[in-house]
DNA sequence: AAAAATAGTGTTATGTTATAACATGTTATG
DNA sequence: CATAACATGTTATAACATAACACTATTTTT
């Protein structure tokens, strides 16, 4: 159950931020959608996603071919890439440009626009949702340009870690 | 001279956006910054400032590199990536993201909170301040998170390009 | 001004992230 | 069952970035 929070500038989103919905919730979701869009959801695709919704932290590619390498599928770097490019073109699955690195979406199944909150001590990743969250991140309308993709990291540190150490 | 735009959530930015000041004034900024700061302006650091703010689109740190190079610099990575980082700190380059690539900021001298408007055709880039553009891009407080740093960076494709090209 | 400290640059080597190109296998469709 | 489209496997290499250490130049302290 979550609170609705609305019109607030200030939100309370990353020590209790969810991890959208549990493994087999998600699980469940990818592959309804691959059933309606009549894709593959592969033995790959399915660990690769399995890989980044297990811990739900932002995995670099090559952690994801280690991690597929110990489950005895191939693990040269274009396995990886290829099946991350997928996901994301579907929306399960974005990159975290600021720490070249890869993280499961926690709302997948609605057009969304996430915004993405990451600790640079311990490099834990909230996703927020615009919509979930109340927070609103304007996404303004240019002239002369279609915007397609925006991009949006905030980078900093979170209470948990900035009460622990000096820097 | 400058419009004023406030209010808006739609805005002329990318055909006409302007590389903020020109050559000289740009040197004279960063010059006078350093001049207070106390911070040496070394030839390789003026000259790095002066690739980037030459033709004021993004460069990858090897092409950087190259031009060091032509112009009699020591052209090794860390030369580029040293210098780099300096100038990212004071704020008068950015590193755009999505493009693994730099960029001369257009308006230095205020503290301010760029995003960025990609063409991810031709890779202009186009820097929007908030305040000078009137557009605003929401900077939430995060309650358990100090932000330090925010990227935006808006992917697209300029009528230009859409005017000329099939995809 | 000499000594010491700090800041800046040079160099080599290596680490990390990502893609190109082509071969092979697998699944849907006429 | 042929064939086209999709998916995976493999090798090689491209592109991006930093570690570690040497040397030089500048500033600060004595």
């Amino acid at each position: 159950m979550k609170k609705k929070r609305e019109g607030k500038t200030t939100s309370k989103i990353f020590d209790d931020h969810d991890h959208g919905m549990c493994f087999d919730d998600a699980i469940e979701q990818i592959e309804n959608y691959f059933l309606k869009k009549n894709l593959q959801f592969t033995p790959l695709r399915r660990k690769v996603f399995e890989i980044l919704i297990r811990d739900h932290k932002p995995l670099g590619a090559y952690e994801i071919l280690e991690a597929l390498g110990r489950d005895g599928f191939s693990s040269s770097p274009p396995i990886a890439y290829r099946v991350l490019d997928f996901l994301m073109e579907h929306g399960f699955v974005h990159k975290i440009q600021g720490l070249n690195a890869f993280i499961a979406c926690s709302n997948p199944n609605h057009s969304h626009s996430p915004a993405f909150v990451i600790c640079r001590k311990c490099e834990k990743v909230a996703e927020v949702d615009e919509k979930k969250s109340g927070i609103s991140f304007a996404r303004p309308t240019i002239e002369n340009f279609e915007v397609e993709k925006t991009t949006v990291e905030m980078t900093g540190v979170c209470t948990t870690c900035s009460s622990v150490a000096t820097i």
